[in-house]
DNA sequence: TTATAATATTCCTTGACAGGAATATTCCTA
DNA sequence: TAGGAATATTCCTGTCAAGGAATATTATAA
């Protein structure tokens, strides 16, 4: 797993434009009137966001547009198969641990 | 979506100490012994990821024992939805955007 | 080809965060 | 209850990212 992928979703402002972007892919100055956000930094969290391979550009007449790329997105849906498997398991049970412990044989 | 759980799966030993989580409880010691981190650094950012909610402590004897809550996971995991249910629809299709736009007919 | 719309980049300042070292705290154990 | 193990916190420093303002770039249209 990609941390660049969560380091790009920790901002809000990022987050939102992905957010907003699930929609429909959208140039710049859509997405900063939609997100309240002045042009240029609009354009500089789009560029973290590409960086990150979260979204794509494909340039229109004067604009450019911005779209989802899925792939960031089907890694985290993969990573979180591990966690999934365990949800009501091992990730809440103290037992795994409890019984390597060694050198110890009461706990109170 | 609480970008909070972005935030402290960004940094890149959170990220390792979470996988390491995954497998079972630990004590801050082992943490640190296992991932190569110094007690401090450890401590430091199991205090970020338990005021980010992905873990809990439990206190044994003198130790405390940390492991996985699985409420943000779940949480990251029903945001995911959304982005799943239009993989290889609007994601990767322009159409809709384009077909929106006014006072353009033709583009190239 | 010049003006203009749309977008990107640069420069600057400020605040947040990670790491190191040292110290404080907590809780057991003898 | 004193000593020590395990962990947390504080202080300090350096780095990096975000925001604002201004400017540069690119591409269209007249």
């Amino acid at each position: 797993m990609n941390t660049q992928t969560f380091s790009a979703l920790a901002e809000p402002n990022r987050f939102n434009i992905v957010e907003l972007l699930l929609s429909e892919p959208l140039p710049v100055g859509d997405i900063a009137e939609k997100l309240k956000l002045n042009q240029s930094q609009t354009s500089k969290h789009l560029r973290v966001l590409s960086e990150a391979g979260l979204v794509e550009v494909q340039p229109i007449a004067n604009r450019r547009i911005y779209k989802l790329k899925p792939e960031p997105f089907q890694e985290l849906d993969a990573w979180l198969d591990s966690y999934r498997r365990i949800w009501g398991a091992r990730m809440d049970r103290l037992d795994d641990y409890l019984n390597v412990i060694q050198g110890k044989k009461t706990l109170n």
